[in-house]
DNA sequence: TATTCATTTCCACTTCAATGGAATTAGTGG
DNA sequence: CCACTAATTCCATTGAAGTGGAAATGAATA
C-alpha cells in the first residue's frame, strides 16, 4: 500500500464523528448498519452525517448496499486489517525492531 | 484512551508530509534523528517541517531533545503502540470478532 | 562579541474540511 | 399517482490546515 492511501485513510479515521461512525459499524457486524440507525446513536444531522460516510467509502473504508430504501453501511474489515498492518510493519512499533543507539 | 484523543493522533499521521517523517523517525530509532537530517531526506522546506513536527509533537507522537544546537526529534513507539491497540480492540477487526448476520 | 549554524516563529495566502438547513432523488405502499 | 420514508445533493458559511519566504532565536565557535 502507497503511503498517500495509507495517509488518507488514517485521515480519514482521524476524525471524531467519523470514528465514532466506524466504531459503531465494527460493532453492528458484517451485514452493515442503516444510516438512520447511526443517525439516531450518534446524534448527527443527517447531511453531515452523510458527508462523513461518503469520505469513509471513498477511501475504502466502508461501503454500502442497498436493501429497499434503506443504505446498510459494511465495514471494510480487510482494509482496516492492511491498514493497521502496514502501520505495524512500516513503522516497526515497539522498539524492540528499531536500531538501539 | 478516550476517542478525540485516538482520532487527533490519526490525523496527524494521516497526512503524507508527517507520516513519511514519523517513518523516517521510527527507522532512525530511538536516539533520535535531527530536524535537518529529516529535511535532507524529505526534501521539506524548513518552516513547512517545523510545523509538522510541532503537530505530532502536539499529539505526543514525538519527542524532541537538544544537543546542542541541533534538536533530535525522538519516535514515541509505546503511543504508537497504545493507538494501534486501541484501533485493534475497539474496532475488533478481521471480522471474525464480529457478530454474524 | 561577531559569525555561523540549526531551527523556529512570524506573517500572509490559498485551499479545503466541516457543518447543517433546504431542496431533491429513490424506493414503497396505499 | 400521491404520500411517506430514507438518504443524498445542493448551497452557503465558517474556520482551520497547509505552505513557505523572511526575520528572529538559541547555541557553538573563532
Amino acid at each position: 500500500m502507497e503511503v498517500e492511501v495509507v495517509a488518507k485513510r488514517l485521515a480519514e479515521l482521524g476524525h471524531t464523528t467519523r470514528l465514532q461512525v466506524f466504531r459503531h459499524l465494527v460493532k453492528g457486524g458484517k451485514q452493515g448498519v442503516p444510516v438512520g440507525e447511526i443517525q439516531a446513536a450518534l446524534g448527527v444531522p443527517g447531511s453531515t452525517l452523510s458527508h462523513h460516510i461518503t469520505r469513509l467509502v471513498s477511501v475504502g473504508l466502508v461501503q454500502q448496499r442497498r436493501e429497499g430504501r434503506t443504505l446498510y453501511c459494511v465495514p471494510q474489515y480487510d482494509v482496516l486489517d492492511s491498514l493497521l498492518d502496514f502501520m505495524k510493519e512500516e513503522c516497526r512499533v515497539n522498539g524492540d525492531y528499531a536500531p538501539e543507539p
